[in-house]
DNA sequence: AAACCGCGCAACCGCGATCTG
DNA sequence: ACAGATCGCGGTTGCGCGGTT
C-alpha cells in the first residue's frame, strides 16, 4: 500500500554539497520544478536523499535568497516576531522576504539570544531576567558591541533598535492580533511586547501590520515562455547577494553552457523583485 | 609559530502534520 | 478508515575559520 520509500539511505551521499551537485540540483529544479522531492535526486542524477535536496534548495540555492547579515530592521522584526510566535522560525522567516528559517534560527542563536541576555532580557519569554538587573540605559549600548567577533564589529549597529527592545519589553503592552491563535507555551503568555505603534521604524511597523506575501513564494516555478537569458542575467545583477556571488557557484554565471539559457528555465524578474520588494 | 578556543554556518536528525493509495 | 509515505519544521551537531594566548 501507499508510496515508495523516501530514500533507502544506502548509497546516499551526505555532508557538504559540492559545486557540481549544486549545479545539478539547480539545473534540474529550474527545468522541472520540484513537484516531488523524493524523485528529485534520482532525476537530477544526485546521490542525495530528497530531504537533503530540499534543504539545500530552500536554504542556499533559491534564486530569491538574500545573503549576509540581517539588517537592524530585520533583526528588530525577528525579535518582535519571536516574542509573538516563539520558535516558529518558518513563520518568522515568512515575514522576512529572502531569508530562510534556518538563517534566522542561526542568527537568533548566535547573535540575538546573546544580545538579549546581555541586555537582561530573557530570550525565551522576552521578559526581564531580573528586573533589578535590567537597566536599559546602561546596558544596551555597551553590550551590543561586546558580542562582536569575526567580523561582527564591522556591522553598523545602531543602538536605537536595542533601545526599542528594552522599552517594549519593559512596557508590557497589549495583546497582539495573533495571540489568540498562539499556542506556544514560551512566548504565548508573554507575547505582549509588540504593539506595532511602539515601532518608530516605519518598515518594521508595516511588516508587523501587513500580511505580507510570504518568502515561501517560488516564482521560479512559474516560468514563462516570454523570458530570456538577458532577463535572467538582469535578475542576477539586481540581486547583489545571491549565493553564487561568493564564487563557489560561478558555474551559474555560465548557465547557458549547460542549458539554463533555455527560455523555459528562466525566472520571472518581476516576481523576484516582488519577493524582495521590501528593500531592507 | 603553534596550539587552543569560540563563533558562525551548513547540514543532519527526529518528529508531527499532512497526504495518498 | 487506515497504514504508510512524504513534507516541513525545529533542535542539534560538526566543521571550518579567525582570533587569542
Amino acid at each position: 500500500m501507499g508510496r515508495q520509500p523516501c530514500c533507502d539511505k544506502l548509497g546516499v551521499k551526505r555532508g557538504p554539497w559540492t559545486a557540481e551537485e549544486d549545479k545539478k540540483l539547480m539545473s534540474f529544479i529550474l527545468t522541472n520544478g520540484h513537484c516531488c522531492w523524493r524523485a528529485v535526486p534520482k532525476l537530477a542524477g544526485l546521490l542525495r536523499c530528497g530531504k537533503s535536496c530540499r534543504l539545500r534548495w530552500t536554504n542556499y540555492l533559491r534564486p530569491d535568497l538574500k545573503r549576509g547579515l540581517l539588517t537592524d530592521a530585520e533583526e528588530q522584526l525577528v525579535i518582535d516576531l519571536h516574542a509573538k510566535l516563539g520558535n516558529r522560525w518558518s513563520k518568522i522567516a515568512a515575514k522576512l522576504p529572502g531569508r530562510t528559517d534556518n538563517e534566522i534560527k542561526n542568527h537568533w542563536n548566535t547573535h540575538i539570544k546573546k544580545k538579549l541576555i546581555k541586555m537582561g532580557i530573557d530570550p525565551v519569554t522576552h521578559e526581564p531576567l531580573d528586573r533589578k538587573q535590567a537597566s536599559p540605559t546602561t546596558t544596551s549600548q555597551s553590550t551590543v558591541t561586546a558580542d562582536s567577533k569575526s567580523g561582527e564589529a564591522t556591522r553598523q549597529r545602531s543602538p536605537q533598535p536595542d533601545d526599542v527592545v528594552v522599552r517594549d519589553m519593559s512596557a508590557g503592552g497589549n495583546s497582539p492580533p495573533e495571540s489568540s491563535t498562539n499556542t506556544a507555551s514560551t512566548a504565548g503568555g508573554s507575547s505582549s511586547s509588540s504593539s506595532s505603534h511602539h515601532y518608530q521604524d516605519p518598515l518594521v511597523k508595516w511588516l508587523l501590520e501587513e500580511d505580507l506575501p510570504t518568502g515561501a513564494d517560488e516564482p521560479w516555478l512559474n516560468f514563462t515562455a516570454g523570458n530570456d537569458a538577458d532577463e535572467f542575467s538582469s535578475i542576477a545583477a539586481a540581486a547583489p547577494s545571491l549565493p553564487w556571488d561568493a564564487g563557489v557557484t560561478d558555474w551559474l554565471l555560465d548557465y547557458q553552457d549547460f542549458g539554463m539559457g533555455d527560455s523555459s528555465l528562466l525566472v520571472d524578474a518581476s516576481m523576484v523583485n516582488n519577493s524582495n520588494g521590501s528593500n531592507f
